[in-house]
This record gives structure tokens, sequence and C-alpha cells, in this order.
DNA sequence: TGAAATGTTGGGGCG
DNA sequence: ACGCCCCAACATTTC
């Protein structure tokens, strides 16, 4: 465990209440597919508490009346939290803060989500950064070494009545689009050491490489357990010092590679942070003039992976199916939707957040831009995927793409990056063919692009 | 954390 | 033996 807020709670007081506010209007932003990990999340959450002989108070509705609800009735005299980032969280916060400051309550909030807080890594020029290599540069120059803080003694429970979670209905049932999900996840604090070890031990040492091969069990897959708390970066960077410690012939390269993947997450924070529209609004205001496409059957092919790109829909049924994609083949699939497609972002991202698991503002919002040319310290507009020769590189012998339509079976690995070449007896029937050229569809992106100019 | 177009080089076939 | 062409392989630039 490392959750400061909860330690220093525990630390302080005679007793503690544990509450989770479910706050649809100004709490975190929860995807569609969320919901159903916030469910497991909470129920785990709830059992471990058990064990402490504590319970886990349950809420819908707004915060601060929640509180000042709980206050009353308890005779609360402090309230403790870790910080969320999110802009409207962070305003919602403020007036929370203050409104129990002024009645006299001690208020404390708490760094447990990140390495470094947005404001603590400044340019001279007191400025935040805005390319990554500075940043992370200064990070590494003077971030404090990690420490955890874990609750010493639990102090005696304060019982508070609890909504209960079956009625809050975060689980979907008609239809059940849920069910691939529990095949490929597990949800909870203790799954998500289990899986951070079970990276550290088969995953690390080959990270530089195979995290880009979608087929392979390359990446640590941690994101979700990351964005709903139930592990801290410090936890990972802790953990990945000692791995290192233990093993020395461990690779260098692969474990830094994974630090610097902690640290875009840090970044996107920090852009969030300094620039709270981020996720609607060009970062780099010259593509408020693009010339985007708004065009719905287009769109909704790619939502359904039927665009006849294989890499393409293989992703695309991997999200609607897993809740997930592959680091890779995102980049993949958000290149063809704003280039190939010429769709705004926006529209990608509110996809993206609304069908992943680890759907993150702060992440989701600055991957989409990076991609689409307007962000911070972004790929170069004119950086263009080619789907098939991604696929050719990335997976070569369409392991990654028959994992995920089934339809593709039995084409071979020759035609399976483009099926539409293959000789008419080994086409596939029931796929659809490419709905745009690639050739053709980059000229025009291209054009599209002198016009920012 | 690209890809395509264009430029350069060097080896082999061939007259 | 020599120059010429072809073109693959690699490097550079351009989008």
């Amino acid at each position: 465990m490392d959750n400061p807020a909860l330690a220093a709670a525990t630390a302080d007081s005679g007793a503690v209440l544990p509450v989770y506010i479910l706050d649809k209007d100004s709490g975190p932003k929860l995807g569609e597919a969320q919901y159903w990990w916030l469910h497991h999340s909470l129920s785990a959450l709830s059992d471990d508490l058990k064990k402490q002989q504590h319970k886990l108070c349950l809420k819908k509705g707004k915060a601060l009346e929640i509180l000042d609800d709980l206050v009353q009735k308890h005779d609360i005299s402090a309230i403790y939290w870790n910080r969320c980032y999110e802009p409207q969280v962070i305003e919602r916060d403020k007036i929370i803060f203050q409104y129990f400051k002024d009645k006299g309550l001690t208020v404390k909030s708490f760094n447990g989500s990140l390495l470094n807080e947005p404001w603590q890594v400044k340019t001279k020029a007191d400025e935040y950064y805005k390319v990554f290599t500075a940043y992370w540069k200064a990070c590494m120059k003077q971030m404090p070494p990690p420490s955890l803080v874990d609750v010493e003694r639990w102090p005696s429970a304060i019982e508070a009545e609890s909504e209960h979670l079956a009625d809050w209905k975060l689980l979907p049932s008609k239809p059940d689009w849920a069910s691939g999900f529990a095949d490929v996840w597990q949800v909870g604090e203790k799954a998500a050491h289990e899986r951070l070890e079970a990276f550290l031990c088969d995953g690390l040492d080959d990270y530089d490489t195979a995290r880009d091969i979608p087929g392979r069990p390359g990446t640590s897959r941690l994101s979700p357990h990351l964005h709903f708390g139930e592990i801290s970066p410090r936890q990972i960077w802790l953990a990945l010092q000692q791995a290192l410690e233990d093993d020395a012939m461990m690779s260098r390269s692969s474990a830094e590679r994974f630090q610097t993947e902690l640290g875009w997450r840090e970044f996107c924070y920090s852009l969030l942070y300094y620039f709270p529209r981020l996720d609607e609004q060009n970062f780099n205001a010259k593509f408020d003039g693009f010339p985007w496409q708004d065009d719905d059957e287009a769109l909704r092919c790619w939502q359904k992976g039927q665009t006849g790109y294989p890499i393409v829909d293989a992703g695309m049924r991997e999200l609607w199916q897993s809740g997930y994609m592959h680091n890779r083949v995102r980049m993949i699939v958000a290149s063809f939707l704003t280039k190939d497609l010429l769709i705004p972002w926006q529209k990608g991202a509110e996809w993206f957040y609304s069908t992943l698991l680890d759907a993150d503002l702060a992440n989701n919002s600055a991957g989409w831009q990076w991609t689409a040319g307007s962000g911070a310290d972004a790929a170069p507009y004119f950086r263009i995927f080619n789907p098939i020769t991604q696929s050719q590189r990335f997976d070569p012998n369409g392991e990654y793409i028959k994992r995920w339509l089934p339809e593709l079976a039995d084409v071979p690995v020759k035609y399976i990056h483009a099926p539409w070449q293959a000789p008419e007896g080994l086409r596939p029937l029931d796929y659809v063919d490419p709905i745009v050229d690639h050739g053709a569809a980059r000229k025009t992106a291209l054009m599209a692009y002198e016009q920012l100019k």
C-alpha cells in the first residue's frame, strides 16, 4: 500500500472513516467501460478493509454535501484525501478544501499518484515544460528518491451508513458487453501487485523490443491499475530499482525505457495541469484552422473495426472486446483516424475514453494530440503511419491480427496485412474492402496540412 | 515512438 | 582489362 492520505489519517487520529464518493457531475470522469473496473475495484477494496475491521463507506452524489453530512453525523474533525488532477476536480476540491477549513476542520490533501507534482517541475524561467526530453531530464536530475507510506496501526473504525455497491448497478447487464473483460483482467490492489511482479520477472528484460510487438505480452498492462490507484508509480519505481539490484544481468536499456514511459505519464499530467482544456482544444493553436472532415460513416467503420485494414481493425476489436489496446496499435489506429480519414482527434479521444479501461484524461488527451500533430512535443503532422508497413514490421506473422479477426484465420501470412491483394481464391469472403486507399489518403492529408502554413 | 522520394555507392553482368 | 549499365542496398532529404 502507498496511500499517503490514509497513512496520515491513521497516524493522526483515534478513529477513521474511509469513504468513496461517486460524484458523476464533478468527480473524476469515468468512461463507460470503466464502471466495470470501478465495481470490481471497490469490491476488492472493501474486502481488504474488512480484513482490518474497517468498513468502506460508499456514497453517491455531490462530494461537498455528502462530506458535510458525514462530518455532522459522526463528529468528524479532519478530512484527508489524495489529490486528483483533472481540471474540474481540482476546482471542486478547492471549494471543498476552503469550505471545511472555514468550519474549523483540519483539511489536508496528498500526492498519491505522481512521482512529481506538476508544480515541482518547471524550467529556469519558471515555465512548464513543453518538450518531453527536457522535462524528463529535469525530473531525473531533481527527483527525490521516492518513499512509500503505509498504515502503521489501524485506529478504531467509524461505522457509517453505506450505500450498497450492487445497487449502483455499475456492471453492464443487457447486453453484457463486458463479458470478455474478466478473461483478460484481474482487478484490485492485490492483482495489481501480482501483475507488477510478473512483469518484472518475465517482461522487463525484453521490454525494449517486445513492447512494440502486439502479438506478444511484452507490455506491463499496469495502466488500468495505475489509473484507479491500485498501484502507485512510486511503488513501480522502487520495485524496478530493486529488480535491477537483484539481477545484475537485467537489461539497462529496457529498465530505462520503462521508466521513461512513467515519465510520459507525468509529462501528460503536467500538460493537463497547465493547459486545462487539453482534452478538447488544440495545444498548438495553428491546428484550429485544420480542414477536418466530419464523416460519421467512416467514424463508425473505424469504431467497429471495419476499415478493411487488418491491423487497424484488429486493434479496434481488441479495444471493444477487452477494454484495452496495445500501445503500438493505438498509434496506428489513431494515425489512421486523423490522417487517413481526416476525422478530428477529439472524436477518437472520445471513443477511446468510453471504451478503454485505462481511460485517463491526461494520457488520453495528450496521446491523441501527439498523434494528430497538434500536441506538445508532438509527432510532426507529416509523420503518417502506413498501416500495411506497420503491420508487416510489428506483426510479421499476423498473430495479433488473427487473434482479433477470426475471419482472417485462413488467409496466408503473405496476404494477411493487405488481404485485398490476395488472389481470388485466397481472399476472405466476410471481410470488408479498404474504405480508403492509403496512398491517396496520405496525399490528401499532406495537402490539408499545407493549408496550415 | 515514419514513409516516400531522391541521391549515392558498389558489385556484377556484359559487350 | 575496361567502361557502361543496372539495380540492390544504403543514406539523405523531403513531406
